[in-house]
DNA sequence: TTATTTTAAGACAAAATACTCTTAAATAGG
DNA sequence: CCTATTTAAGAGTATTTTGTCTTAAAATAA
């Protein structure tokens, strides 16, 4: 698996919030309209708001929503504050000193494929997405279209 | 994590055993020399040889060896009987229907980025990483340099 | 103030992955 | 045949990941 299931959860509900305004949305909603797990969910948008890439607000009609530094920061932000950094540093073997001077069979083509993996999730900002996925209706749920006004 | 402890370790007395010739080496010489535990390596390797990539034999001098196909395989063909395909079927954010039809935000360079990831792992037979790790002196653990004659 | 709604935090449980240990089966050599 | 060596198989343990539940804290509104 490239992701873990956190990461996957949390890039869903960021995908989700890109598409609204600046207003709260509960992490209920999300929960209920991306069917993942609300508590579960609430853990994984911790750690964004503990970032700056989330800003939440508790009480009635609080919820969660994208900073503003959430909303230029790119798929690529996301994934380093759930899962780390390591998928993007480490061996592909796993070997701590593996570089250019003492490479693994793999060290040169996972150095081109890691950049190709990061490309993919840097590529655009959440605005970006959010004004293509309008065009495109691209979908973040199982089940239903995703509206994206 | 790219590919599972499991599948790293595999991957790496798959290349152990791809400098060897046909000779049987001892699952615990493999263990010790790259430092993965012999029972769980065993284990793993056992996989392989229900796959028919390997060849096994037991009693004294007895061990493991790359089978015909095996030599002849990538390390594509490892991973997957290791790790199963899924890395290079599913969708990047986990929905079962995604697909250029109804694709998730990620789905055109997702698609394009597991096309570099398995490129990387199918580039080359066994035989060619050998062939190349006797010039380039690859590392495939920790510590030491490993003899690629 | 009080009740309600929401996130925060932490304990807990379940499942998956990683790893260990024991016993069985096959083979070789004396 | 007997013993030692090796893989096979399966039970068992540990750790990590995933998911649930309960309580606390903050905010709103009546």
């Amino acid at each position: 698996m490239l992701l873990s299931k956190s990461c996957v959860y949390g890039l869903r509900a960021t995908l989700y919030l890109s598409a609204k305004q600046d207003e709260f949305i509960s992490i209920r909603e999300i929960s209920e309209e991306l069917d993942i797990s609300f508590h579960f969910l609430t853990k994984i948008l911790q750690q964004l708001t503990a970032n700056g890439l989330m800003e939440s607000y508790k009480g009635p009609n609080g919820g969660i929503r994208l900073s503003k530094l959430g909303r230029q920061a790119t798929l690529l932000n996301m994934v380093i504050a759930i899962d780390g950094p390591e998928l993007f540093t480490e061996c592909a073997l796993g070997l701590t000193g593996c570089g250019s001077e003492t490479p693994c069979p793999l060290h040169e083509s996972w150095v081109s494929t890691r950049e190709a993996i990061s490309s993919m999730l840097e590529g655009t900002t959440l605005e970006e997405i959010a004004k293509q996925g309008r065009i495109s209706k691209f979908r973040i749920s199982e089940e239903g279209i995703f509206n994206w006004n």
